[in-house]
DNA sequence: GTTGGGGGGCACTTTACCTCA
DNA sequence: GATGAGGTAAAGTGCCCCCCA
């Protein structure tokens, strides 16, 4: 949600509650004279419009911390010139509008993910299918020591990590293989900046 | 250990206002 | 210029959780 121009313009904008004093307690105005609650005869408007000014320092103090204790949510309140409840409702509201933003790139990055295991997927099933035009007997897979065709019943699948494993080799030790499952580095990347819990959860598992 | 009240955060909603076609 | 749709931000509401007496 980048801040267009035309928002940032919006900011500008003065305060007008015609017939209305401003709510108890008094609500000054701010020192660049944008934020005055003035009256024009119209219909009332109530609804405040930050000044560029009170937004930025808002950011500033959001920047330093996403909560405010009551100390300091009175402290740039007067700062501000306004009320406390003001200071607390945009400290809300930015949470809100930073969550979001976190969930729409979780959301755009699991729909690239989505999309790369799809066409994964429709590789794997394309050599699927020309594994088995060319089959002649039962599947067979090559060792990776001797070159010589492992049984099949050697093969398991860790149901976590999905990467097939060949045991009973070389007494006793398990070598594994990793198949063609996705790597999910952009997840590294992004659960790393963002914290996501299932996309840690995922990772852990890869490291199965 | 239990309980009730107060305060704060969050999700959801409403409202006022703006932009643009 | 008027108008309606859609977007955005400020504010309202209700719920939950935590702390403390």
């Amino acid at each position: 949600m980048a801040v267009s121009p035309s928002s940032i313009s919006r900011l500008e904008l003065t305060i007008s509650m015609p017939g209305f004093s401003p709510p108890p307690p008094p609500f000054p105005s701010s020192g660049t004279g944008e934020e005055e609650w003035i009256t024009n005869g119209g219909p009332p408007r109530k609804k405040l419009r930050l000044s560029k000014e009170q937004s930025r320092l808002l950011e500033e103090s959001f920047r330093q911390h996403h909560t405010l204790n009551p100390r300091q949510k009175e402290a740039l309140a007067l700062q501000l010139k306004l009320r406390p409840r003001q200071v607390e409702v945009w400290f809300q509201n930015r949470r809100a509008r930073s969550k979001l933003k976190q969930t729409e790139m979780e959301c755009e990055y699991l729909k690239r993910w989505f999309g790369s295991l799809t066409e994964q997927n429709r590789r794997l099933q394309r050599e699927v299918e020309e594994l088995r035009a060319l089959k002649v007997g039962p599947p067979t897979v090559m060792s990776p020591h001797s070159c010589e065709p492992l049984p099949a019943s050697t093969l398991t699948m860790c149901p976590s990590c999905e990467r097939v494993t060949t045991t009973g080799l070389d007494k006793g030790s398990t070598k594994t293989t990793t198949t063609a499952v996705a790597t999910p580095t952009t997840a590294a990347t992004l659960s790393s900046k963002v914290g996501t819990p299932a996309l840690q959860s995922r990772q852990s598992s890869a490291a199965c």
